[in-house]
DNA sequence: ACCTTCTTCAACTGATTGGTTGAATACAAG
DNA sequence: CTTGTATTCAACCAATCAGTTGAAGAAGGT
């Protein structure tokens, strides 16, 4: 299989499953609650559910012929942890940018003939 | 289509996407520079790099042949938004949970039989 | 003009996805 | 044991996706 983290992703790429998941922030759902405000069918939901319980978001657990469904919200760091990683990577980009920026205003019109100085990322 | 949020999970669902991304919060990059490490096409990269300009992940500017590819990381925050916005609900209930179970110590072995009580979240 | 380089477009393919309907399972209640 | 309710499984279908190969477009170098 893929890794949580892309699992995760494409979990919430759906609008009706991060509709169930925002629903799920309020209270524990049974599946036939879940599915009423949508007009696909009981397994439809089912099946979303399904994506959302193997990318580690939801939980299900037996409550007689019920199967509440219980968000786990940890997962969340996962994504946020991600995205800030290189948010923050792209943003010191930026700065430097701007350092880089600056010190071009001093030597301006020299050489412009050097081409292709991407260099070795360190 | 579908709405750029979904757009953005969907871009980030595939590690190489999420990789190609992670690269380009270094430096820009043109298409056959970021399809060097990988063993697919350029064709296959160019597509990957279409899905992530829909997202509006990034942007491309022509620079004589190439077409250097730029990170738009502005994007993140659509994502962390969403996210966050959750997280917080889902803490919060958490905290009122703690609180309706240390309530429940008091009026413990009452009733039971008073099924379905989710009642209407307000 | 011609050739080369970088990139995209077009058509095709196999796998995955989101939906359907119908049958099967798991319990609880008569 | 039969019925009813909640849920899932299985098979199917249309659409999308990630990859391929081959051709075309765009811009520079000679």
């Amino acid at each position: 299989m893929t890794d949580q983290l892309s699992r995760v992703f494409a979990a919430l790429a759906d609008p009706t499953r991060r509709d169930m998941v925002a629903r799920l922030t309020e209270a524990d759902h049974t599946v036939n609650e879940l599915a009423a405000p949508y007009d696909v069918s009981v397994q439809a939901v089912s099946k979303h559910l399904k994506v959302l319980e193997d990318a580690g978001l939801v939980t299900r657990t037996r409550e007689a012929q019920r199967r509440p469904v219980h968000l786990e919200a940890e997962v969340f760091d996962l994504m946020t942890r991600w995205i800030e990683r290189y948010r923050r990577r792209a943003e010191e980009r930026f700065t430097r940018l701007d350092a880089v920026l600056a010190r071009m205003q001093d030597d301006d019109t020299t050489h412009r003939s050097t081409a292709s100085q991407e260099g070795t990322a360190s």
